[in-house]
DNA sequence: TGAAGTTGTGATAAAGTTGTGACAAAGGGG
DNA sequence: CCCCTTTGTCACAACTTTATCACAACTTCA
């Protein structure tokens, strides 16, 4: 597997090749648009690493342009580094066709995640890997559920399992036994870990957690995601 | 009822099918996706248990490919394992037509409940299951009841599995004793218990609940539905 | 007519659930 | 090694559900 990382900041470019490196990708650098579409055409890297942010060249060449300019041509897949800051830059370089994206900073455990991930991913061709449901929605990949066109709010890894399991059944009621050995497992897991887990989830998908939209208690039985909450946008 | 269990662990298919067979189903068994798809087609079973991780064959065929496969010419139920640690994929298995899945370990408990709730799920579509009876319906689901146009009211689970109980047997007189058993199960409930309970759910359900529509007694015997209490709306 | 039993009703006690907050343990990353 | 996130544990108040009791009205039957 190769792999390209394009990035003018030469530590960063450096520690995102070592920890690919360790991965058993080959890897190619560049630190400047031009050098990123030649080594990209020389090379034939299997996935490239792009950071939006580099340095205005003579003919201006920002990430933007270029995943644009290689998206014209292939269908390799480009990850995106970007600063927290600008969400627009997310929506703007998904537009242009890059694959995904990371956050600056970010951990090598991280990178890797979204590597594979992006990998797999396109291996298996256009199929979104996020669930929907109403205005809800659970990319599992990530960790992130958003609503509607709020911020997206990153889950921990029950949280994630929980609402997964939940849109996989919108509109379904789950009981509690239900919950507790799918997300547990046999064995594991009780009454008063399932509260907290859905109190914690309402306290960061619901708008109101105290009176919740989404999940819904039915007393004495479980819980449940309503069917279409919000209605479909 | 027929079963199609995949996996190539001996052990766990093994158990998955005692489990099953246990539960009055005709099970069948594959080790690799080929043999898979031989007995899906030549055993036509009414629900699959299809372990996502299978060994690599000469043709790759993984859990999802067969999944994709099988799902482009039958909607038969398909469950998905597969191990904790990468559960990432479960989405795109859900996306390629998986009805649920099982995360490994599993009790059988859990198995059992799964393909259950499946199999009534699809044989009803994407709604949840409600009983009808003259004007009234019953989401025993979620343990509502609606009576006409009007708003749904909510039910305890005892009402909830009274009214069930009378609404499968509507028009029919229910001995008193006959009640208390299936309400309270053998040894459980009294005469007292089941007149309030009665006069619980006539408060909620009966327009006037003093002179009732639904429910009506019969001194001596027991209660019943009336059979189509206002008419086939 | 009167006694026995049953039903509907109301009040109230007992038991169980849920949502909530606070805090301890565990585990990973810098 | 310390800090932070995640997860698990506990206790509590508010509330709902269920059980229990008492009593009047009514029916049945001798």
């Amino acid at each position: 597997m190769k792999a390209l990382v394009v990035d003018d900041d030469r530590v960063l470019a450096d520690l995102v090749s070592f920890t690919l490196r360790r991965e058993g990708f080959q890897v190619s650098q560049a630190q400047d648009g031009e050098s990123a579409l030649r080594r990209w055409m020389e090379d034939q890297p299997d996935i490239i690493i792009l950071d939006v942010n580099l340095p205005k060249t003579s003919p201006p060449l920002d990430g933007f342009t270029i995943c644009r300019k290689i998206r014209e041509q292939s269908d390799v897949p480009i990850i995106l580094l970007t600063v927290r800051e600008d969400e627009d830059d997310i929506v703007y370089g998904l537009k242009v066709g890059a694959d995904d994206y990371i956050l600056k900073p970010f951990s090598p455990r991280q990178l890797v995640a979204r590597v594979q991930a992006v990998l797999r991913r396109t291996a298996r061709g256009p199929i979104s890997s996020t669930l929907q449901a109403g205005k809800l929605t659970l990319d599992a990949d990530r960790r992130e559920a958003r609503c509607g066109e709020q911020e997206p709010v990153s889950l921990t890894a029950l949280e994630c399992r929980l609402l997964e399991y939940m849109m996989l059944h919108a509109g379904h009621i789950l009981t509690i036994q239900e919950l507790i050995d799918h997300i547990w497992g046999p064995g594991g897991g009780s009454r008063d870990m399932l509260r907290q887990l859905v109190r914690r989830l309402r306290s960061k998908i619901e708008p109101d957690p105290s009176s919740p939209v989404f999940i819904e208690t039915i007393p004495g039985r479980g819980y449940g995601l309503k069917r279409d909450p919000g209605g479909t946008p």
